[in-house]
DNA sequence: ATACCTGTATGATAGTATTCATACAGTCAC
DNA sequence: GTGACTGTATGAATACTATCATACAGGTAT
């Protein structure tokens, strides 16, 4: 599993945002199930060459999203679907999660409702994955 | 028109970001027709008490995204198809948001079409800023 | 040509972001 | 407790971004 990541460093983009986007792809994709253990950060860190704090910034920002679950001494791991999770707080952080990209696109100077329609549009082309 | 921008030095987004997000605004509302002639760089930075190369940023964003032409020594200028603001950078722009949307949703495990609906909401009660 | 308008370029500064090396601290198996 | 694993914290080096002051250069009307 750790064999597909991999960085580009003179793509410009930040180190950990890389390593961010592609754990959401492999969650996404299913190849890490909910409940299962993630790779350690030292693991990303030493397959990457990348040191350990910018594995820890990417997994930081993964577990504010609520896609991991970060516990200190055991691992990390992939948090649980929202249907085990209480209804209020699923709607908190939807709220929260809507309001955030509300502010990045404003702050790209992109319509958030094109945004938002683009994305139902491609939830329903691509369904599934 | 100048009256109608302000910025705000606290609010932590780059003023070049709010002039242009203004600008685009503007535009988009049709307060600046296409062909008609912008403010000049050096008004907007002395209406804003900004430096004039905070406004040349903004401005030179614009241009890039095709919202208006820049003619040095003449002034610059709302761009012909008022569409035209939708550029292909910004188009390639808005997919890419679009996408890490999606997958930063998914791996929330929150539905994304509920997200996008969510965000939809949001814009239309707080409207106008 | 002069004056006055326009956008353009250069260089400095302050703040923030990114990445790293290194040391710390909790948990578990033995 | 020891050892070997986890994540956590601190501090520094570097790079990038945003902003500004100031000087330059192209047009146009007088």
């Amino acid at each position: 599993m750790l064999d597909s990541l991999h960085i580009d460093p003179r793509s410009g983009v930040p180190i950990y945002i890389q390593i961010r986007n592609q754990m959401l792809h492999v969650i996404g994709a299913g190849m890490l199930k909910p409940g299962e253990q993630m790779p350690t950060m030292r693991q990303v860190a030493v397959a990457l060459k990348v040191d350990l704090n910018t594995v820890r910034h990417a997994y930081d920002e993964l577990e504010q999203s609520g896609a991991i679950t970060i516990v200190r001494a055991r691992g990390t791991f992939v948090a649980k679907p929202p249907s085990a999770i209480k209804g209020r707080e699923l709607a908190a952080r939807l709220d929260e999660h809507a309001h955030r990209f509300l502010a990045v696109a404003k702050g790209a100077g992109i319509d958030p409702l094109q945004l938002a329609q683009r994305v139902t549009q491609l939830v329903k082309t691509q369904g599934g994955k």
